[in-house]
DNA sequence: TTGACGTTTTAATAATTGTTTAATAATTTA
DNA sequence: TAAATTATTAAACAATTATTAAAACGTCAA
């Protein structure tokens, strides 16, 4: 993975509505759920979630899927994975006494 | 760990100057490395440092050892795995099952 | 104590981001 | 076809963020 996708997908996981969104994806799994579902879960207007979508979507983190005139998101659990094993890639020069107290 | 606290800490690695200080600093393991040396190896001016330095110890991924006149940073690893941890909680509603083609 | 070194702070500007409202697009039901 | 539902787009504004240059702050060595 690209730091440059890195950068957007922490970027895009940086906002508060847009965690809870991609955190309840996350829980949903690969069935995902209704834009409409999760606006009114997380009280936020349509039109504020759509741009939200958009931002999680253009980084790979959530994947759209239209099922009549509902729209289906879900979590891309590769590349939440790709930037997770980016930001610990070569930890404590991958000596795993040098972190062992901290789990890392 | 909180939300906002998560979001602080995405935040402040959703920057590439600051990914790429936070990833040598989590290879460097708790002896850390001195800002000067970070500010050599990444081609940045001191003054821009400092502010990322900044922006990483407040979101607590990073903590600061004054040795002389230098100072030296190292990762928070306990703050980055919360983080971690806080993304994939509850994934797939604790299913091992469903996600498992996606490693998550 | 003076000067040099390493780092931080202040102030200013340019660029990016989040939210709202109104309008538009696509799909289903009557 | 027309109306209703679900979701997206466009435009505008307020708020936040990144970068630079200059000045200031500690620390050490002569």
């Amino acid at each position: 993975m690209k730091s440059n996708q890195v950068v957007e997908a922490l970027s895009a996981l940086a906002q508060s509505t847009r965690l809870a969104i991609f955190r309840l994806l996350v829980v949903c799994g690969p069935a995902g759920m209704a834009a409409g579902q999760l606006a009114e879960k997380l009280g936020v207007s349509p039109a504020n979630m759509s741009h939200h979508f958009k931002t999680l979507s253009h980084a790979g983190l959530i994947v759209a899927r239209q099922d009549g005139r509902f729209v289906y998101y879900a979590a891309n659990f590769a590349v939440m994975n790709g930037m997770l094993a980016y930001l610990t890639e070569n930890c404590c020069e991958g000596d795993p006494g040098a972190c062992a107290d901290q789990k890392c």
